[in-house]
RNA sequence: GGGCGAUUAGCUCAGCGGUUAGAGCGCACGGUUCACAUCCGUGAAGUCACUGGUUCGAAUCCAGUAUCGCCCACCA
């Protein structure tokens, strides 16, 4: 039972409430506790797997936060709802982290070797794994642990393997020789997605090649042609030079041949309307190894090309002096020798955009490689299938415009990593080069051409792209390629939730994989995440050094404040920021919250026993306070369903807020404190009360469970329960909405208004706030029975006391005296006079200031309200019931400034 | 070169066709009333970036402009 006599210590109540989730088995949907109906369809979502070596940051928990928000609803509506955990490999950013730490102990991968370099992964993994799946817990995800997967287990590396072949035989899978985005740094090639754009100011340089005598097969004095790179190292690759075929400066060279230098190579030159004239020279070397549009330039025009770079991007094979050195040597080398030729012509600063590698940063070198390619295009066909027939729906809508872009002008994934770190490629080829493709964990018994036997075969050497296993991850998860009851029960899941920055990294692989493989849509709605950022709008990151540590956060103000800073205030798909000033007001709602319940608990009437199953208040004997809670709580429980349906988490986390502070605290708990106390009553009526009290806090800690599970755990152990109720919150049930009650809505508004009006008199005319002052007051006939009803809790409240009412406005008018305040609220629904304890002539002016600005403030709305009413279009064509209340406000408004102006000219 | 987003109170952000545009923080003034000073009360503070248009009515829809940010893109 929670300890409501200590101060709320987030600290204290968290670590042992996950434990009793843990222990009550309430997280699997098909655990011992769950209360899931069967009936209903199951709620999945598979977390998106947060890296091995990594450590939670802020978005991590914010993802988590989300999701189990979505969880926690789902379950208490009675879902069967699955989260499942995972971690991913992440193969080369964990390569890279080892990588790291190797080197600080003077190792490589070069030294360890594959075996070897594997097993002291397997090892540093094994201690990370435990502190970001720690770190989940801390942060109260609602995860079914006994599913935990990982994209290394071995349910992973069947998927991949079946999965690889299924693409193989389909034709969507093939192994060619292409140029393919090379990092030097990272020593394999990288998808398109991993290289960034970076701009950087380089060197445009014009060189001067010398075009072939055909007679003498030399270099024809004086006929040159000058071309223009950025590049010079790949001279060396050089198999063309290239012109636009309608450029008239070069028409008479076209077909002639031209010798690069150092290569000492002659090679034609040729047309194509790649070329720009107005670029550079209008003449462009032709490297079809090692760069993007001359390798389509070569293929077009059936030239040779040489590779010129090794690994380590290293110049290699040229059979020049060059040879050994890195590109970058080799680049001033080359053009250093070009000038000493005379041959320079020009070198000017060019902005560029350079491709440098996400994960080394280094400059990624396009190159020829044999490797795995997945044919994207009709695969990417059936995802904007999904998206477009509305099967798949993209939250927020926008982001289905960049989905549309990037699939359309998809190009084919290369999944080939020479790396280690990952699951092989079950690819083996034989020595006449035949493809042997198999899933069999064993690997294939024989080449499926020729028949040759397996022990001559050798299996490709690389590894999968991380993302080809992360792709899987929705059905892998749940037992794909077998068809196992979590698979039929599970899949497709419900909700994709990920930050928007991966939304072709993992959601499109996710959704193009899953299409093809599974025949499905992997799910039926992706969330996008906005990013969080650091208070100044900075992205987070470690070299910045403004990074937060969620557990931080977690051990200073409770995962409850953490989970509710994230959630609050923030929309899908826009980035956030993330300071103190927002972990503070979490913190403090949710110490407000303790508090509320601590006074609530504390509360019970005598005449209920301490552990007295829960009763409904009974009706009889409801006050209008008490029915005011009830039809708010009605309200608040309408409108979060309605917020949850069309994911606007913040406006949950706004509208619950509201009503736990502003309804329930503010009046609900200081209109109980005087009935409770109220001796005149009789027991059902304090006893009403209180399970008023009970009953609509039983409601908002509901609403507020998927946000903040803890403390709305913790504190609803303290009340007491239905006999239907389980003994865990939990899996307990969602609130249904209650019936409204609109006329005591708007009598009880009326005087809180009231009270508000009176509190705003005293403090403008600067009384004591202690002073009890004696109040005279008009209440109409048919709000008497409510003000009545709540007149102790009105005087207390105002400290108006003792408070005559009149019958009539005249008689109130008859009664006040000069130097009473004036207090008019609602048009003169209600009006009262404050009688201060002295009189002097500073309050009598601050209280004629504080009229005057109420008057002028109410012609101004009064006038735009006539205005208004005076368009002949606005009352013709206005909808009735906006008419019909513009009216009434003009009317509410010409009594105030009628009774203002009045009480002015006494 | 395309595309997207943001621009609302001093700051951080909600709101995205209907009376007087909201919150938190900050600010000013006042509070030791038995849930909470991680609190309570009161208040000040905004031509909703700009220009046009649609509409009875626009912060909200449309078009354009400006500034900032992001994504995509093979011009050497």
């Amino acid at each position: 039972m929670t300890d409501l006599a200590k101060a709320y210590t987030p600290h204290d109540v968290e670590g042992a409430i996950y434990e009793r989730w843990l222990a009550a088995d309430v997280f699997a949907p098909d655990g011992s506790g769950s209360t899931a109906d069967p009936d209903l369809p199951p709620f999945t979502i598979i977390q998106p797997p947060p890296n091995i070596t990594g450590s939670l940051h802020l978005g991590h928990a914010q993802r988590t936060a989300v999701e189990d928000l979505m969880i926690r609803h789902a379950r208490m509506r009675g879902h069967r709802a699955l989260f499942l955990p995972g971690l991913d490999h992440a193969s080369i950013a964990a390569q890279f982290v080892l990588d790291g730490i190797l080197a600080t102990e003077g190792e490589s991968r070069e030294s360890l070797g594959r075996d070897r370099y594997l097993e002291r992964m397997r090892e540093f993994v094994a201690t990370t794994r435990e502190v970001m799946l720690g770190q989940q817990r801390r942060v109260g995800g609602s995860f079914d642990w006994s599913r935990l997967r990982y994209t290394m287990d071995e349910g992973s590396a069947t998927a991949v393997r079946v999965a690889f072949e299924r693409l193989y035989r389909a034709d969507l899978a093939y192994r060619t020789e292409a140029l393919v985005n090379w990092c030097p740094g990272c020593r394999t090639s990288v998808s398109d997605l991993e290289v960034v754009g970076t701009p950087e100011t380089g060197t445009l340089w014009s060189v001067r090649y010398h075009v072939i005598d055909p007679a003498t097969g030399r270099p024809s004095p004086g006929e040159t042609i000058t071309i223009a790179t950025t590049r010079p190292e790949t001279i060396l690759g050089d198999t063309a030079v290239a012109v636009h075929p309608d450029d008239p400066r070069y028409t008479s060279l076209v077909g002639r041949l031209v010798r690069i230098p150092f290569a000492e190579r002659d090679v034609p030159i040729i047309a194509d309307d790649v070329v720009d004239p107005a670029f550079g020279t209008g003449a462009v070397k032709i490297t079809p190894a090692h760069d993007h549009d001359d390798h389509e330039t070569g293929l077009r025009h059936g030239l040779a090309a040489p590779t010129i770079l090794a690994d380590d991007g290293s110049v290699a094979g040229t059979g020049t002096r060059y040879d050994g050195m890195d590109r970058f040597e080799a680049r001033a080398a080359i053009v250093a020798d070009v000038e000493a030729a005379g041959d320079l012509v020009a070198a000017v600063p060019h902005e560029m955009v350079i491709g440098r590698c996400q994960r080394s940063n280094d400059i990624v070198e396009p190159r020829l490689k044999t490797q795995w390619f997945i044919r994207t295009t009709p695969l990417a066909q059936r995802a904007l299938e999904a998206t477009r027939s509305g099967r798949t729906r993209i939250l927020p809508e926008r982001f289905e415009k960049t989905w549309e872009h990037w699939l359309t002008d998809i190009r084919d994934w290369n999944v080939s990593r020479q790396l280690w770190w990952g699951h092989r490629i079950p690819a083996w080829y034989c020595p006449d080069g035949h493809v042997t493709v198999s899933s069999e964990e064993a690997g294939p018994d024989a080449c499926a051409v020729c028949g040759r036997a397996a022990v001559e075969l050798q299996q490709d050497p690389d590894i999968f792209d991380t993302w080809f296993s992360s792709g899987l991850w929705p059905f892998s998860t749940l037992g794909w390629p077998d068809d196992t009851a979590d698979y039929r029960t599970y899949y497709p899941t419900s909700v994709m939730e990920t930050g928007y920055d991966i939304i072709f990294f993992w959601v499109a692989r996710m959704m193009m994989l899953g299409l093809q493989l599974t025949d499905r849509e992997p799910f039926h709605t992706v969330y996008l995440s906005g990013l969080i950022r650091d208070p100044l709008g900075q992205k987070m990151s470690k070299t910045k050094g403004n990074v937060v540590d969620p557990l931080g956060v977690i051990d200073e103000a409770g995962a409850d404040a953490l989970r509710f800073a994230l959630i609050h205030g923030a929309t899908p798909g826009n980035d956030q920021r993330f300071g103190p000033a927002k972990l503070e007001h979490a913190r403090n709602f949710a110490n407000k919250l303790w508090n509320a319940t601590r006074f609530v608990v504390g509360a019970r009437p005598a005449t209920i026993p301490e552990g007295a199953e829960r009763r409904l208040p009974d009706a009889h004997h409801l006050g209008p306070a008490e029915r005011w809670l009830m039809s708010r709580a009605a309200a608040t429980t309408k409108a979060v369903d309605a917020a949850m349906a069309s994911y606007a988490f913040g406006e949950v986390t706004r509208l619950v807020y509201e009503a736990i502070w502003n309804e329930y605290c503010d009046w609900g708990l200081e209109f109980a404190k005087v009935r409770l106390a109220d001796e005149r009553l009789g027991q059902e009526e304090r006893e009403a009360t209180w399970w008023t009290l009970v009953e609509v806090l039983d409601t908002y800690l509901r609403l507020l469970h998927p946000v903040m599970p803890f403390v709305t755990e913790a504190l609803w152990a303290a009340l007491p329960h239905r006999v239907t109720d389980p003994d865990l919150l939990i899996v307990a049930r969602w609130p249904g909405v209650g019936e409204a009650d609109l006329l005591v809505e708007r009598d009880v508004t009326l005087l809180i208004d009231l009270v508000g009006e009176i509190r705003n008199a005293r403090a403008s005319a600067r009384l004591p706030a202690s002073d009890w002052l004696e109040t005279l007051l008009y209440v109409p006939v048919e709000l008497g029975p409510t003000f009545e009803a709540l007149r102790p809790a009105i005087e207390r409240l105002a400290r108006a006391r003792p408070l005559q009412r009149e019958l009539t406005p005249e008689a109130l008018g008859a009664a006040a005296r000069p130097g009473d305040l004036t207090v008019i609220v609602a048009g003169g629904q209600i009006e009262a006079a404050v009688r201060p304890k002295t009189t002097d002539d500073d309050a009598g002016a601050l209280e004629r200031d504080r009229l005057t600005r109420d008057l002028s403030e109410a012609e101004g709305w009064l006038s735009a309200a006539r205005e208004r009413l005076a368009n002949e279009s606005f009352v013709s064509r206005a909808p009735a019931a906006v008419v019909d209340a513009a009216r009434a406000r003009e009317a509410e408004l010409t009594d105030q400034v009628e009774k203002l102006r009045d009480r002015l000219e006494r």
